[in-house]
RNA sequence: GGAAAGGUAGCUCAGCUGGUUAGAGCACGGCACUCAUAAUGCCGGGGUCGAGGGUUCGAGUCCCUCCCUUUCCA
C-alpha cells in the first residue's frame, strides 16, 4: 500500500557555511527519501535556511551588511552545496518568509487563546554601548568555580560547570568587549508543563529512538519548565502581534520553518496542505535531526504543534555527530571540511557511500576515517560493483551486443532479487550500514559466479559462444539487482548505469524479472578511483578554508604569526629504506644538524632509497610525532604534488647544511 | 556536577534475549586466474573482546568499581 510522507531535514543555520555534519544528516534523509519513493511512496522532502536570531544579526553587523542580505548570500551557499551532495529536496525554502510568518503567528495565537502563554519579568544581561540583550554564550568571563578564564556564560568548557552569565567573574560583552548591566524585561512563556501528560502518552507511540526517549524521561523526572520564547527588540525575527518590541526567538520559528516550506511547496504544486496538518492526518511526518538539538524536537516542537490543533510527528531520527579520523571537528585541528571545499575536490557519491556505510539507526557518532574512506569505496565500488558490469561487457559485446534470452543459473538471480525485501526492510529502519554490507555481499557472489563459470575459457570454444553470453547475461544482471539497490545511495551512478542497461534503475520491484534479450550500451567507466593525495587534502587545505569562513571579507590570509609556529628545517637524509608492508611509505634517518629523528614519508612511487640519500631536504621539525604501524614518525617531509599523483621533494642551494632553520 | 553512548584483529566495524574453536571488509603473506578501472577467486597469519572484581556449569554478552573517548544538560 502506498503511503504519502512528508520529511524533513534540520534547517542549517545561515550564519556560516555548511561542513559535512550537516552533510550526513541531509545524505542520511535523501537515502531515505529515495529509498521510499523507490518503494512507490509518495514522499515529500522540505528543508530551509534558519535565519533569524541575534548571532545573525550581529554577523551582519559586523560586515556592514543587512540580514537580510546575509541570509540570502549564504542561503544561496547552501542550496549550492546540497545540490553538490545530490540532495534532493523538494523545496528549499527561509525562515524568514512570508509562509513562515503566517504559521508562527497562527500557531501563537492559538497558544494564546488557549490559555497555553504568559508573561513574566526576566533579568539579562544588556550590552550598553550595543544597545542589545546579551544570550549567554555572548558573554564570557572567568569560572566562578575553577577559575578559568575567557568561558562562556553558560557553562565551563575546562571543569564542565553550568551557570548563568550573572555567576561568571569579570564578566564582558563578546560583542562590544564591555561589561554587560543587568535588566529586567517582561518575556512571553509557552507553558511547556501543561503538556506533560499529552508528551508521555504521544511518546507510547514509538516516535523515538530508545535512548531519546531514555533522555526525555530524564527531563520529564526533573520537571518540565515554562519556555522563554520572546526576545527584545534589536532582534533579527518576527515581531510578535500585540506585544511590540517583542519578536519570536528564533527557536520558536525556527521548526515552523518546516510549515512554512510546506506551505509555499503545496501552494507552488496545487498540494492539500491541510491534509499533512490536521491532528487526524494519516500522512507520515519525519523529522531528521543531530542528537544536539533533539531537546528542541521532541519536547517544545510537539507540544507547540499539539497545543496548536496541529498533528504531531510520526517520528524523529536522530543521528549523531561527525568525526573525522576519530577527532571532532575543530577549525584548530584542520579536521573542519566544509561542504565546497570537498566538493571542489572530489565528487559527492564515495562520501555519500561512505556514509551509508556507516549510519545506522542509533545515535552513535560517525567517523570519517579518511584512510578508510579510500580502502573502502575503492574496493566496494570498484573493485567489487563496477567490476561485474566491466567484466561482464565485454563477453556480451562480443557476442553482438545483446543480451541472452534465458539465464543459466535462474535460481541464483531469483535468490539476489529476492533479497529485495530484506534490504528495504533495512533501508526502513535506517540501519543503511547493515544494507551497504549485505549487498556487497552479494556483489562478493556474483564475482564468485563469474569466476566458477570462467566466460573467458568458454569464449575460447566457438561451440560455447551461447553458454559465455549467458554467463555474461547473468552477471550484467547481477549487476542491475545491485544497482536498484544502490539507487537511493548513489543517484547519479544509477542514472549512468540504466543507460548502460537501457532499463530504469527507479523501483526496487524492477528486479523481480531478469533483464533479457535487449542490447546494452557500450560499457563506460561508472565510477573513478579516489586518489589517497586528493583524499588527504581534505585535512590539509582545510585550515586555511575555514579561517575564510570566520574572517569577514572571505579572504585568506595568514599572519607572519601563524607562519612562525612552524618550525621548518633543512634536514640531510642519512639513510633511507622501503618500509616492509607499505608501497607507499620510505622510512627516512634524518640529520638535522646533529639531531637524528625519523621520519616515514608517502615518497615511494617517485622516489627510490637510494635516490634521496645525501639530499637536502625541507622538514617540520616540530610536527608532532605521530604513531604508524611502522613506529613513530617524527616530522613531515615536504613535497610539491603534481596532478600526475608524483611527488617532487624540496631542496636548497649548495651550501645549505642540516638543521638550518627555514624562514 | 548530573546523565547518555562508545571502548572487540594494524584500520573501519558486526556480534540478537549469556552457550560449541569470537566474525566481516580493508590492510598483510602465499597460491590461482587473466574477462575486468593491478580488478577477481582460494588458502593463511593476526584479538587474554579497556582494566579489575563478582554472578553462573558457562560472559565480549549480566552486576559492581575504575580508566579512556565522545556527547547532552531548556
Amino acid at each position: 500500500m502506498s503511503r504519502k510522507i512528508l520529511v524533513t531535514s534540520a534547517l542549517p543555520y545561515a550564519n556560516g557555511p555548511l561542513h559535512l555534519g550537516h552533510i550526513i544528516e541531509a545524505v542520511q534523509t535523501d537515502i531515505w527519501v529515495r529509498f521510499q519513493r523507490m518503494q512507490g511512496h509518495d514522499c515529500l522532502y522540505v528543508c530551509a535556511e534558519d535565519a533569524h536570531g541575534t548571532p545573525i544579526m550581529i554577523k551582519a553587523q559586523s560586515e556592514g551588511i543587512t540580514p537580510e542580505e546575509l541570509i540570502a548570500r549564504v542561503a544561496g551557499e547552501h542550496r549550492a552545496s546540497y545540490q553538490g551532495f545530490l540532495i534532493g529536496h523538494d523545496h528549499f525554502h527561509s525562515t524568514h518568509a512570508a509562509e513562515n510568518r503566517y504559521f508562527t503567528d497562527l500557531m501563537f495565537s492559538r497558544l494564546k487563546e488557549a490559555g497555553h502563554i504568559t508573561t513574566r519579568n526576566v533579568r539579562q544581561p544588556f550590552d550598553e554601548k550595543a544597545g542589545i540583550f546579551l544570550p549567554d554564550r555572548y558573554v564570557r568571563g572567568t569560572c566562578p568555580r575553577c577559575k578559568a578564564v575567557d568561558q562562556y556564560g553558560d557553562s565551563c568548557e575546562v571543569c564542565g560547570a553550568i551557570y548563568t552569565p550573572a555567576d561568571l567573574i569579570d564578566p564582558k560583552s563578546t560583542v562590544s568587549g564591555t561589561k554587560p548591566l543587568w535588566r529586567e524585561s517582561e518575556h512571553i512563556f509557552f507553558l511547556l508543563s501543561r503538556f506533560e501528560q499529552m508528551l508521555r502518552e504521544w511518546v507510547r507511540s514509538g516516535p523515538l529512538q530508545e535512548p531519546v526517549y531514555a533522555k526525555l524521561d530524564e527531563w520529564f523526572a526533573a520537571g518540565l519548565q515554562d519556555w522563554d520564547i520572546s526576545r527584545d527588540a534589536p532582534y533579527f525575527g518576527f515581531e510578535i502581534p500585540g506585544y511590540p518590541n517583542k519578536y519570536f526567538y528564533v527557536w520558536f520559528d525556527a521548526p515552523i520553518g518546516y510549515l512554512g516550506c510546506l506551505k509555499a511547496l503545496c501552494e507552488c504544486r496545487g498540494l492539500d496542505m491541510h491534509a499533512y496538518l490536521t491532528p487526524d492526518s494519516k500522512i507520515e511526518l519525519h523529522h531528521f535531526i543531530g542528537k544536539d538539538i533533539s531537546y528542541f524536537h521532541t519536547l517544545f516542537w510537539p507540544a507547540v504543534l499539539h497545543g496548536s490543533s496541529i498533528r504531531r510527528p510520526t517520528a524523529i531520527h536522530v543521528h549523531g555527530f561527525l568525526t573525522i579520523d576519530g577527532q571532532k571537528m575543530s577549525k584548530s585541528r584542520g579536521t573542519f571540511i566544509i561542504a565546497k571545499r570537498y566538493l571542489e575536490l572530489l565528487p559527492a557519491e564515495p562520501l555519500r557511500y561512505y556514509f551509508a556505510a556507516k549510519l545506522g539507526p542509533d545515535v552513535d557518532d560517525i567517523d570519517l576515517s579518511l584512510e578508510d574512506f579510500v580502502a573502502r569505496v575503492n574496493s566496494d565500488i570498484v573493485g567489487k560493483l563496477v567490476n561485474i558490469a566491466s567484466r561482464c561487457a565485454g563477453f556480451v559485446a562480443r557476442s553482438g551486443g545483446k543480451l541472452s534470452d534465458t539465464l543459466p543459473e535462474p535460481a541464483l538471480y531469483a535468490e539476489f532479487s529476492a533479497s529485495g525485501p530484506r534490504i528495504a526492510a533495512l533501508y526502513e529502519q535506517l540501519d543503511y550500514a547493515q544494507a551497504m554490507r549485505e549487498i556487497m555481499l552479494l556483489a562478493d557472489r556474483a564475482n564468485k559466479f563469474i569466476d566458477t563459470r570462467k566466460p573467458w575459457t568458454l569464449a575460447k570454444d566457438p561451440a560455447k559462444t551461447i553458454e559465455t553470453l549467458g554467463v555474461a547475461t547473468q552477471g550484467i544482471n547481477f549487476f542491475r539487482v545491485l544497482m536498484v539497490y544502490l539507487a537511493p545511495v548513489l543517484p547519479d551512478m544509477a542514472c549512468h548505469a540504466a543507460q548502460f542497461l537501457g532499463a530504469p534503475l527507479s523501483r526496487f520491484n524492477e528486479v523481480d524479472a531478469p533483464l533479457l534479450g535487449s542490447p546494452l550500451a557500450t560499457y563506460r567507466p561508472l565510477w573513478q578511483r579516489l586518489d589517497p593525495n586528493v583524499v588527504n587534502k581534505l585535512i590539509a587545505s582545510t585550515n586555511t578554508a575555514a579561517e575564510t569562513t570566520t574572517a569577514t571579507a572571505g579572504e585568506t590570509h595568514v599572519t607572519l604569526d601563524d607562519f612562525s609556529k612552524l618550525d621548518l628545517r633543512v634536514a640531510n637524509v642519512k639513510a633511507a629504506v622501503a618500509v616492509d608492508g607499505s608501497d607507499k611509505l620510505l622510512k627516512l634517518t634524518l640529520d638535522l644538524g646533529g639531531e637524528i629523528r625519523t621520519v616515514f614519508s608517502g615518497i615511494r612511487k617517485s622516489y627510490t632509497p637510494e635516490s634521496v640519500v645525501g639530499r637536502n631536504v625541507v622538514m617540520i621539525a616540530n610536527l608532532a610525532p605521530r604513531k604508524m604501524r611502522f613506529g613513530v614518525s617524527e616530522g613531515m617531509v615536504l613535497c610539491a604534488s603534481g596532478a600526475d599523483g608524483r611527488v617532487y621533494l624540496l631542496s636548497a642551494d649548495d651550501g645549505v647544511a642540516g638543521g638550518m632553520k627555514i624562514s
